[in-house]
DNA sequence: ACAAAACAACAAAAACAATCGAAATAGAAC
DNA sequence: GTTCTATTTCGATTGTTTTTGTTGTTTTGT
């Protein structure tokens, strides 16, 4: 029997069901959260409030107005747990003295949170992530932070100065989150800036390249192309992978790492 | 039988646990540390006065919101009302249009606290002060940082990589936060690294350089030069100001502005 | 018109804040 | 070392707030 949710965790989980489904029932969400019918509309009611679903008779639907990408901060909240295990997995292939760069997601984010649990004292990151700040408190670890404006919704740095930045790094390792990796498309990004930033990073790679993206991201096709997937070297993923994916995959050369939770 | 643990290792277990998990419950939290409810709560409140998580019914979420300062909050609550007078007076010198340079420190953090509170749109500020971050969150001002390796106790960016991107910006004002401003000796500072970029900053600025310094920092001298006085146009500095020291700036050619708080 | 859904008001349960006192800890004086 | 006080930490009790569920009524969609 699992303990009884805390009013916000159910707030999460409802939003999380709305942006993936479109829509949410009361009667449905009322049996799966083992609450009263009641509770899942005084719940909808204060999402609505917040601007994350609308309400209609009978449930509510994801609301999606001005929300071509969802904030940072939403992003953060969904395949959390397989997110941490693939930072994990993908820590793991750091070696001493390695130099490395790192984009921006939340995904990489934990990469670089397990870099610093991992206690590595030898490496140098570089990254556009903002994240890195907060996770890198307290380790003496150097921590390199690209230039560049502050773009909120990935909490990360882009634009011309993050790009003309990176023309003067040389690395030896890459981790690159993406929004969809396919074997024929490649490393696809829906955000043009953030796009050039990673193919960049691919680019003044002379090692490695490890591709971080839980199983959501795998087989999925978005705006703007990064690089083909014959650039990248490894795919750290989560347990909820495709196997139909894999011989495509390794065809193109990509070593698949799953991460276990 | 494992021995009861001190506060201390509870709230790190506790900060820990809200990391990974994104979120936690009072109960389980109880159960699993072996201490009341009432006791986590308190661990609960203090953690969130830190700001590592937000507390909410039931449990509390892990903050997503940017973690600005180790010790850096000591000096921050050091002189805390002056710096806000400070910071709120520099910012009315600010006129649309402008390019500002913004260099580290707890007194240029809150010049920036007050831009975003003044909601002038057409302004970019480049700075490398981290806390920057932080303040910006739901303002859509244009925010560059320049890159850097990240110095944990002054919460900023510094080194070869900044230098060499301030390189390729000019602005046309500048609020430089120092830790000394002499007539004699000008502006000082304890950190070589904080020097450079303090000085950089003042040469790529084609207009107005304002020093933002509460009373505690006029007469005193650091170890390290930024740049001499007659390169400041304006000090905004607190009440507490040593009219003493009027004359001799004044001849320099810098005109003080006093923030009454 | 009819059934399902939403609402309103109330009652129960859980979580909370506040205060107090007990126990552990630290430091000072002897 | 001991003894004492002061501080901190912790848990129990109280009353309050928040959350939740039930009842009965109104509204909605077909």
């Amino acid at each position: 029997m699992s303990s009884p949710l805390i009013p916000v965790e159910r707030h999460r989980l409802i939003e999380e069901l709305a942006r993936s489904q479109g829509i949410v029932q009361v009667a449905d969400l009322s049996k799966r959260l083992n609450v009263s019918e009641i509770t899942v509309r005084r719940d909808l009611e204060s999402l609505e409030q917040e601007g994350v679903l609308e309400r209609t008779h009978g449930g509510a639907i994801y609301s999606q107005r001005m929300r071509a990408e969802p904030h940072y901060t939403d992003k953060d909240r969904i395949h959390r747990q397989e997110k941490q295990a693939i930072g994990q997995a993908a820590a793991a292939l750091v070696e001493e003295g390695d130099t490395i760069l790192i984009n921006s997601g939340s995904t990489t984010c934990q990469v670089i949170r397990h870099l610093q649990l991992s206690r590595q004292r030898d490496i140098t990151i570089i990254t556009s992530n903002v994240c890195a700040l907060a996770e890198i408190q307290g380790s003496d670890q150097e921590l390199i932070l690209i230039g560049g404006t502050f773009r909120q919704p990935s909490n990360s740095l882009v634009g011309p100065l993050a790009i003309m930045t990176l023309q003067q790094i040389n690395a030896n390792k890459a981790f690159i989150g993406v929004d969809g990796i396919s074997a024929r498309y490649g490393l696809t990004t829906p955000i043009l800036q953030e796009a050039e930033i990673a193919r960049l990073m691919i680019e003044r790679t002379h090692g490695p390249v490890i591709v971080v993206a839980d199983h959501s991201k795998v087989g999925v096709v978005a705006d703007f192309v990064t690089a083909p997937v014959d650039k990248v070297d490894v795919l750290v993923t989560d347990d909820g992978f495709d196997e139909g994916y894999r011989a495509e995959l390794e065809e193109l050369g990509v070593e698949i790492v799953i991460a276990t939770t």
